[in-house]
DNA sequence: CTGTTAGCGCTTTCAG
DNA sequence: CTGAAAGCGCTAACAG
């Protein structure tokens, strides 16, 4: 009894029938008949041959029913995402309910090239730290679907980031209010810092400039004027480089009586440390977030945000890559107001 | 201009090599010289050949640097959970580091079998709700690796269950208290609900078993008694599950004064439950976690719990698959005297 | 150091 | 409905 794996041609000889015929029997039950087919099954199983090599299908067929969900950043920061992993979520669930694999790519990686001759699709979740990913994906040959940002002529599922951020700012803004900004990813610093006069970063696709222009559309609409050093940028939405941040906005002077927040994660540690200091939270200052992550709305106050649904999102780009659609998706927002401003 | 993808044996032709020297430029470095090496690689470059398709190469090495990752449960829920979610960052940024890709794959998918094939191997993190794939991965041929769980003569990282529950038990408990155990996945049941005298699952394996084990031992030596329908069984470590069995527990009658819990999440749940209700903790109630999850640190007053390193076990686990190693690895965990008990 | 060639395991015309 | 045969694109002996 030896134990060499058994091949598609082995089983064939074996039962006595062509190799067409098997793979048909797995493949293509149109191709014979009922009878013959389940017969084959079973005398398959019995042998212990449990179906057609995947490796050689992929060649052959030229799909692996793997999708590579390519996220902005590193797969261990992403992760731990509130927002990014509801994404996920919603991803991987609209491609369980299709039979599709889901392979995690990191937004930092070298190049997609390693994988873009396998998979079948890309769903790319925000502009990849690593700028060199997008041409590749420009280019690719298999279908892209792009989540919160575009590439020309690929179909893209987004929200409207200036209308939500003008919308939360104007709620919370009143004329003679002194404001200022926690972005995300406004310039190219690796730390936390104040925007002053450095050159923004990709100010045509990101979402975070976006949303500062909405911010801003609002604030001259309500004749409050917002100066640069009073514009923060951190290089990622993690609670530490919030804390900093959050820090910083709170020991400057004038202390901001409004602060607007590009993510919920900065808000809600703002938040804290604001309740902290003992700064009375929306006398003394306002604060709004953005996402509406779960845990905005258990903590108290509740904070005042733009409410997207990531999970949706998921879904909806999932969904798009496996019916090949072409078009760019607007999706929703709902602004959510909490007690916070 | 045709646009008719390059294969090797084209770019071959037109460099006017042979197949194996361009296979070489790319594969084998040594295997020619340095200039010819990056002669060929400039060409290809400039006509437009990036390397070997992948999808062959697969094929033919047997070898994908894929790795795949299957998770206890569906990924939309493991994603979301803090515990899983730092795991799969350790998973992640091990492999990463080895030029690995990462496949989620969920623990209740009907087989192993679409993947088998391609894959390198599989690490496995607890056990999968669908047992079928515990059996395909037992006798897999592909190497694999299980985390919190074990498949025999498989390399495994775990910790120690039974030990890690009783060191916590015992400093919570003493003499005269009145104890109750939330515990998960303990029957086979897909609600929150007493265990009373229904089968326990999964005895042998399961870690819920070990740590229930445990917190017996400690209650023991303690001469606390704690009868089964103290003990609630929650399907899995979700927020709202979560809140219904504290709920249960908080208004059972007599109610607790020492609540044993199997996650933080749980804990969690249960401490901002009592302390809305006005409950002392841990004067009238005392409350233990398991894990160490972030959230538990930020919590105040701090949980009681025990730490382990979920991102630890993940690089750990990758290592173990990508150094072929055959050992059961026991890793350390540490208890955490928060102020809950 | 380079070229020839036999597969890796399968799918899919195309005849029968 | 079935069988024979041509590749999918590449790698690794092996011979030169």
């Amino acid at each position: 009894m030896k134990k060499t794996k058994l091949t598609l041609k082995d089983v064939a000889a074996q039962l006595g029938v062509s190799t067409a015929t098997i793979s048909n029997a797995f493949n293509r039950p149109d191709q014979l008949s009922q009878a013959k087919r389940e017969e084959i099954l079973s005398q398959c199983k019995k042998i212990g041959y449990s179906g057609p090599n995947k490796a050689a299908q992929i060649l052959r067929k030229g799909t692996s029913n793997i999708v590579a969900l390519v996220l902005a950043d590193s797969i261990a920061y992403m992760v731990s995402d509130p927002v990014a992993s509801t994404f996920i979520k919603g991803v991987s669930s609209a491609l369980q309910e299709q039979g599709k694999h889901l392979l995690l790519y990191a937004g930092d990686s070298k190049s997609i090239l390693d994988v873009v001759d396998f998979v079948d699709g890309f769903i790319c979740y925000g502009a990849p730290r690593n700028n060199k990913l997008i041409d590749e994906l420009a280019v690719s040959p298999k279908p892209v679907v792009t989540v919160d940002f575009d590439i020309d002529n690929k179909p893209s599922i987004n929200i409207d980031n200036e209308d939500a951020a003008y919308q939360v700012a104007s709620s919370a803004l009143n004329e003679g209010d002194s404001v200022a900004i926690l972005g995300l990813r406004l310039i190219d610093s690796p730390s936390t810092c104040r925007v002053y006069d450095s050159p923004l970063i990709g100010v045509e696709s990101s979402i975070s400039h976006r949303r500062l222009d909405g911010y801003m559309r609002a604030a001259k609409e309500k004749n409050v004027a917002i100066s640069k050093e009073r514009i923060w940028h951190l290089p990622e939405s993690g609670r530490s480089f919030a804390r900093q941040a959050a820090k910083e906005v709170l020991t400057s002077s004038p202390r901001p009586n409004v602060v607007l927040c590009m993510s919920d994660i900065i808000a809600l540690e703002l938040l804290h440390m604001a309740l902290e200091m003992g700064i009375n939270v929306p006398l003394d200052m306002k604060i709004t977030g953005f996402d509406g992550i779960e845990e905005a709305e258990r903590t108290r106050p509740r904070l005042t945000t733009v409410c997207q649904s990531s999970a949706e999102k998921g879904v909806q780009a999932a969904q798009a890559l496996l019916n090949d659609m072409e078009e760019k998706t607007m999706l929703p927002f709902e602004l959510r107001e909490g007690e916070t401003i």
